[in-house]
DNA sequence: GTTGAGGAATGAATCGTTTCAGCAATCCCG
DNA sequence: CGGGATTGCTGAAACGATTCATTCCTCAAC
């Protein structure tokens, strides 16, 4: 049934081995040699066996990425950048869902595993680390993604994310706002208490600021709306007048919430801000801020060290690095009245 | 380097037969080797290499999803339905993104055939075929996903777009209104045309009721804010009294666009319905009426006809099946004013 | 004590590709 | 025109897991 190298070479009258360098490496066959065996590929509708050729590799053509929330836009926008940089050197991305889920995390990383990936990202669920530790150990790279290593262990790619909580409620400040809520959870997330940590660093540096914490079971539109519900029952005097979201999916939740049946008016009543700038921000009928990650960037930069440091292993000499990028604030219609929409 | 059967074996001295065995039909060992072996694997780090696995079996455990754009919810849900069957079956989705590109595309199914996936599911981009049809004549299923199949060329899961065209516009007549605008588009997308030729039939079903089309060039958020601006700035006794969107990407740009500047209230004003009922319609401050698909139940039933054709594949006796869901309309703020948020 | 049945373990063959040492033919140059 | 270099091609070995015909043991039955 299946056609193999052999049955080319046999209807093109050559060896297996000028079969497969006419695939890998043409220049070094005839072209007369070559013409016949395209022929022969052709009519006999040969296809690579892919996994015969791992096997002989010792190792993938891919790379792993297991992220949180494929639904999250940011996440997408990562895995978009990721596969960009794969492609430029051949290679695929395989796309793993976590769903916030430690077991389902577990199950991609033993997957890419025994797929023999050329490295694994990931933006790890806890900080419990060990088993990744174990995997790289075995001589698959890791690279954190969207998450700052802690020590030398592993490569990583974040953005300073202590830095994106700080300008938000930087901005919310400057905009005269000075009882902040924040909106996020679950704490175990990293992602999250370090938001929350910027914040109140901003919180700190302004006189007269303060800040609640409203905690989320998780970071969706349905949590947000639910925290934003909360915060539009309670009595006026009691509400705060500017809302720092963790993410853009909460702050879509919380803007809904609070524009129900017209009771509180955003940004007069309270300012909102989030975080990522997924598309779905500037297409909200009340545009919201948000803290700008570059979401591909990062993808295409985990991949790049990814390969440079499964490179290196072969050399021995691994070298971990640290990428750092800076968040940038994106000013919208949710913390200023009049702006102006967005530009294209 | 790397541990293999062979070095499990000798650790736990019994021959490589039945390393394999305790790996795959421990029950045929006797158990004092089991925890041997088991022992042995533990003790050496040993993984399972897919890719010999793979060759040896001469297929692989995965199935490849080709989707138009990973970006639109829709799109993952369906993924994440894909999943959920496919892992009944110890089964994994490799996820490709066409991202409405034929090259993309093409690269993906070569790639996908290239790793002896266990078949295709695709939502193909235009009605050129014969691509599809060489590589299920080389062996590997074919399911059209979200587009019905033409004839018993391939088996199909779709949903009836003409009947939820006609649904969201029947609609729109029963709140009183008349002057529909159909926003869409690229028409070479068969899901945009059937869904316009369902609009236009119960447009023709309803006295007195007029339709016009305003293309656009993607089914996008920012494609859906451009047409909005563009209805928008129509005198007001130019516009249409509703508007029925291909999707509900495109919905949610023109609403933003509609209601930038308070020109245009939705629904007073202009009624507005999408499809697909994507998480984010619900979320959005006018909640969207829209035209719910089962995305997961499509994903998941698409995996089934793929697996049950896979095995019958072997006996030679292919059986073709379309599958056809009915849409279901979900009615919200956007189409009549006083509606209830909805329900959880 | 012999036979047979059945459980447990063996190890060579296999999947399809790539690699690489080696062979043959051709070419260049003194 | 002989010797070294170059080019084009060959075919066996290797990658690692699985399979299966075969061997080895034990124990029960007669």
């Amino acid at each position: 049934m299946a056609v193999s190298v052999r049955d080319v070479a046999a209807a093109a009258s050559v060896s297996v081995g000028t079969v497969s360098n006419v695939l890998n490496r043409p220049d070094k066959v005839s072209p007369a040699t070559v013409e016949r065996v395209h022929a022969a590929i052709q009519e006999l509708g040969f296809v690579r066996n892919d996994a015969a050729r791992q096997l002989r590799a010792g190792r993938s053509r891919s790379i792993g990425l297991v992220v949180l929330d494929v639904r999250n836009p940011f996440f997408t926008d990562v895995a978009r950048g990721a596969e960009d940089r794969a492609a430029e050197d051949g290679m695929t991305i395989l796309l793993g869902n976590s769903d916030e889920n430690a077991d389902r995390e577990g199950s991609y990383l033993d997957l890419f595993e025994e797929q023999r990936v050329r490295g694994v990202l990931i933006t790890p669920l806890t900080d419990d680390l060990p088993r990744l530790e174990r995997l790289q150990g075995r001589g698959t790279p890791v690279v954190l993604v969207d998450r700052e290593a802690a020590d030398r262990r592993f490569s990583s790619v974040a953005v300073d994310d202590v830095v994106g909580g700080e300008l938000a409620v930087r901005h919310l400040a400057e905009v005269g706002r000075r009882r902040i809520a924040f909106v996020g959870g679950p704490m175990a997330i990293r992602q999250v208490t370090d938001r929350l940590e910027g914040a109140r660093r901003a919180v700190a540096a302004t006189p007269g600021m303060t800040i609640e914490v409203v905690e989320t079971e998780s970071l969706t539109v349905l949590a947000g709306r639910a925290a934003g519900a909360g915060i539009r029952e309670r009595v006026a005097s009691d509400r705060p007048d500017a809302i720092f979201a963790a993410n853009d999916l909460l702050a879509m939740g919380v803007l809904q919430a609070l524009m129900m049946q017209g009771t509180v008016r955003v940004p007069e009543d309270i300012a909102l801000i989030g975080y990522d700038d997924i598309d779905f921000a500037s297409a909200a009928v009340v545009p919201l801020s948000s803290i700008r990650q570059p979401a591909a960037l990062i993808g295409y930069t985990a991949v790049d060290l990814l390969l440079k440091e499964a490179g290196e292993a072969e050399d021995g000499g691994r070298e971990r690095e640290r990428v750092i990028f800076q968040p940038e604030l994106v000013v919208r219609g949710s913390t200023v009245a009049d702006s102006a929409s967005s530009p294209p």
